[in-house]
DNA sequence: TTAAGGGTTTACGTAACGTGAATGTCAATA
DNA sequence: TATTGACATTCACGTTACGTAAACCCTTAA
């Protein structure tokens, strides 16, 4: 595949002026230039744009990002994994930011009062994050591995392999219900499957298990936008789907 | 309560330049100016800047936050409500971008191939986002209560009342809990008492209730990140409270 | 009185493009 | 064949939201 500027940008959603822009501060040059002088792009030239939208949207400056990819020790999956704990990083900042808006607004009808610090909980945590980012970036190549430990130790009052196995099962559930959301029918015994897996997981949380529970449970997944959130990244419909897959298995409607 | 840029400036987490950029732009002028010619702001200067940061955060030019915030029709409560749908939004979005990354790395691992669109998905959700933004700023002055209610209407397989009940419910437990968390003690009436709302909260969820169901949960909200994350906003620690409180209410451990 | 640590204005620098202007190329159509 | 419209190109200046430095003033503790 061969793509001009216009079908690049069309296709990664940015425009043309920054591709140029970006081809000016090498950071990314077409694979080739044709002999009207049209810049050509190939697939690796996609792939290395994807990756630079990713650092982009952390925030982190251009220059930065042709240092970062640039580098020898440069490992595009051991970088992706830090993308994603920073970009779940972002999430929890959100979050805190989310309370906050929903406390602001209960102290405006009143219903709590505020106090100055309070009301800019959210944005600092921002701050420290992005001086982190901006101080602190060889520190995080170098140690990254030690991050990724520390946040999943949050979940160390499980064992070692509790902790895989949930995580395994989780992986399993999500695959499982993925495929049989693409043939569309909860009865199927894809989707059942899921619901099983899906009992498997809740057990390590759970000290006894209910079918009405489990089905009250798959309702929630619908009701509360925490969840359907999460279950619908991929495909809208998902919790939903879950749902009536559990409430077949549970036999509880 | 007076602040200097230096006071208030540590207080929202931003630089005196900053402040002296906004005075210079017009959007948050000092309350006053002292004899020596330093900028004095007061609670109402606090209020605004808090909103103007909130704006900020969602992508906003300062321009146009400054025609947002001084427009007769300006509701502050409302714009709030507002805030918050959209950084709902942002949530999702953010959502669909970790999503994208933890499908690059499995196809960096060769255990699923993606498109070239498919590499997209996340950043071009955002572009729309941005024209919306930026076009539809408007509209959304005018219809943002539509928005809101179509947005709640996910809820609406309950009843009004219901949806009404549960939200009440919710706030209570939030403002219970917060609470008995400065008591410090997990058996002490007030937490108790947040347990059972929890508990009446839980009965919109689940068909049948039963103690170790409510229990394990309860464990669920500290070991899930993503309800840790929710209890824990204002204070941390506030997950692991409420788990206390509820195997104590419940009896189970 | 002197130094430290605040405050002030003025003014130029920067990042990541947006937005023309002037011009060349290509495919389809009058 | 000539023209048109939608592409492409290279300058080059404009913009936003500040950072940063220079030159200077005010207050307080040593």
């Amino acid at each position: 595949m061969e793509y001009t500027v216009q079908h690049l940008g069309k296709l990664a959603g940015i425009s043309t002026r920054t591709l140029r822009y970006y081809d000016e501060i090498e950071l990314l040059m077409p694979a080739r230039i044709n002999s009207s002088g049209y810049r050509i792009y190939g697939q690796h030239e996609v792939d290395r744009l994807q990756q630079i939208l990713f650092y982009r949207e952390l925030g982190i400056p251009l220059e930065q990002i042709k240092d970062i990819m640039s580098s020898p020790a440069y490992d595009g999956t051991r970088a992706l994994m830090n993308h994603r704990e920073q970009l779940l990083d972002k999430r929890r900042q959100l979050d805190i930011l989310i309370a906050n808006v929903e406390q602001t607004i209960a102290s405006n009808e009143g219903r709590l009062t505020m106090t100055n610090a309070e009301k800019f909980e959210g944005f600092k945590k921002k701050l420290i994050d992005d001086n982190e980012q901006t101080y602190g970036k060889e520190i995080r190549e170098k140690y990254g591995d030690d991050q990724i430990n520390k946040s999943n130790q949050k979940l160390q009052n499980m064992t070692q392999e509790q902790h895989e196995e949930v995580t395994r099962l989780a992986e399993e559930i999500a695959e499982t219900l993925a495929k049989a959301f693409k043939q569309g029918n909860p009865a199927s015994e894809l989707a059942q499957k899921a619901a099983d897996l899906h009992k498997q997981w809740l057990m390590f949380y759970w000290s006894a298990y209910s079918k009405e529970a489990h089905a009250g449970l798959a309702q929630m997944y619908v009701d509360d936008e925490r969840f359907k959130a999460y279950y619908d990244v991929n495909q809208p419909g998902t919790a939903e789907f879950l749902r009536d897959a559990i409430h077949i298995y549970t036999g509880v409607h």
